[in-house]
DNA sequence: TTGTAAGCGTTATCAT
DNA sequence: ATGATAACGCTTACAA
């Protein structure tokens, strides 16, 4: 291994200057600054991360916590996340908590001293334990930012999902659909409370809610039957899983979509464009948010404070349609107070 | 930040015999290890990462090279590394290359001083940069494990693949289907190579060769429109991405999938269950290659010529279906010997 | 502008 | 079994 020391007596000079030559400080004579330079690239010097670590306190590394990274959604985050940690010289840990909440915050301890800052993505974890995990270890500013869920005390780059609800919604009522049906995600969620209280300030009449669903695609298929039982001619999903799983149990019993009834996803995961048929769904800016969460980090102003909020747009595909004239195999539950959302 | 230092003097003995208790070191009596472990959980204590690293050398974490964190295959492997690395203590340091094989040699570079090992899952990277990545920077055993790829001088996790497509070729024959069409990947894949050698050993005749595609969906819409030009009723796939954009031109076109054409992909990644028609697949053991090339790392033995090959399994779904009588939009090319693996 | 020297928090060596 | 003490490779006062 080549220590600064060599890279300093090849050039002949003391460590000092060959550091600062190297690291671009102030007070280094041009003409030391090239001979550090060259001597460094001639003998491959790579300077020592965890000395610069020890000495510097920053370790040029950003912890990424997901539940799933095999789950798109997540995928796609980590790799902007992973994009913009590059450009900007650090690198990237990660850590998968298999969906698993209650290691996310044993999993933020184990990240915690080996980063600059963390990047959290990890819609189940409860409030108060983020809540913990945002004061107690990283009580530091621009230490975590969050993404796809806002919490007091830190940054957080989220999307515009009442918007994206809206445009969903719109859509639907303008093909015709009277009895539109939400296939929502998990209670805990925090983005699932987002579109339901954005589907109560929809526009042209209530939207039927059929539930709480595993965000899966078994989660749709669940869904599927209820969405028929309720007479609904189209269904909004929590994410892109979820609609794959209404339009593969609506196959399988005959409905046809979008010709009888159409399907909204949200996110825009990847495979959304390439099903058949292929998805309408809500595209959410994924990638950028990875990104733009990790400018967050290192937050020098009062950054702590800031959230954004990306927007949101509604990309329609094949999975949507006109309603069709009189498709009702039951008649719609739309009389039952306690399932509409007002 | 509490150091070992208040730890040692909290249990009343030197920082040396507080390391040697917290790190299960011998040479510590009894009372004192409870005495240092009962201050260290106390104060909180965490043992810092760069300190350590500087001193031993070793860093607990593993890096992993991949070309595209969103690629369902990729992120499957990188969930295995994830999980096995966790279990055994370790930190996963990942870099997303983008699909840009000049970018990869950088990346291990700038990965290699940070990390106890690498794994690489670096299909597209010539053999010769593999090879100096291999020899130059990580030259010591045990620092390098190759996933789906296999080179001199580092141990790897590969599959079967040779036996993957014996099961697809013979389960198209045994469906009837005399004209079998491959759809290749990148003539630079290892992977793909080895497709093209096990399919010249298939057994019933020759399999009709579409090209060389692009691993995705566009790939596929391509190659189906020359499977059928080739009058071809089976189509084999480079991969499930492939897979799925011959379905979708399938479809387009107006071509029945499996009634008219039957389709296999190759990999079993998380959505070939969850499209219309379900796709028939060559389901391979990811996650379990991300768990065992992080197993290679380290390697004490000889394990640097260690390779293993994981046993694959033809999962078979709705996208196959018996040959149809006589489905010939164009005479079969077979005759053509230059498109015909022998 | 440059060099000397003092750490950063651990572990490892060497006495005791 | 325990405790000083010297590294590990780097940055940064502080001097010059």
């Amino acid at each position: 291994m080549v220590t600064l020391r060599e890279v300093a007596r090849a050039a002949g000079v003391s460590p000092a200057t060959a550091s600062r030559a190297l690291t671009d400080a102030p007070h280094v004579s041009a003409a030391n600054r090239e001979q550090v330079a060259r001597a460094a690239a001639s003998l491959g010097y790579r300077p020592h991360p965890a000395a610069r670590a020890l000495t510097t306190g920053t370790t040029a590394t950003v912890g990424l916590v997901v539940p799933d990274l095999a789950n798109p959604f997540f995928a796609a985050v980590a790799k902007g996340v992973q994009a913009r940690a590059r450009e900007t010289g650090r690198e990237v840990l990660v850590a998968d908590t298999d969906e698993d909440a209650t290691l996310e915050q044993d999993v933020v301890a184990r990240l915690g001293n080996r980063v600059d800052g963390l990047v959290l993505c990890s819609p189940r974890m409860p409030a108060e334990t983020l809540g913990s995990v945002i004061s107690e270890a990283l009580a530091a500013d621009g230490r975590v930012a969050l993404v796809n869920r806002e919490a007091p005390g830190a940054p957080s780059v989220s999307f515009d999902i009442a918007d994206g609800v809206r445009q969903a919604v719109d859509h639907l009522r303008a093909l015709g659909h009277e009895t539109v049906a939400y296939a929502g995600g998990p209670r805990t969620s925090w983005s699932d409370a987002e579109r339901r209280t954005a589907l109560g300030a929809a526009a042209g009449g209530a939207v039927l809610d059929l539930g709480s669903f595993r965000p899966t695609h078994g989660g749709g298929v669940q869904a599927a039957d209820l969405a028929l039982a309720a007479g609904a001619t189209a269904v909004l999903c929590f994410n892109d899983l979820v609609a794959l799983g209404v339009l593969a149990r609506l196959h399988a019993r005959g409905v046809r979509a979008p010709d009888d009834v159409s399907v909204v996803g949200f996110d825009d995961v990847a495979t959304a464009a390439l099903v058949t048929p292929a998805l309408t769904t809500v595209a959410v800016p994924l990638a950028r948010a990875g990104r733009e969460a990790v400018d967050l980090l290192g937050g020098n102003a009062g950054a702590a404070a800031r959230h954004r909020r990306l927007p949101v747009e509604l990309v329609v595909r094949a999975s949507t349609a006109p309603a069709p004239p009189a498709f009702s195999p039951s008649p719609p539950a739309r009389t039952d107070p306690e399932v509409v959302i007002r």
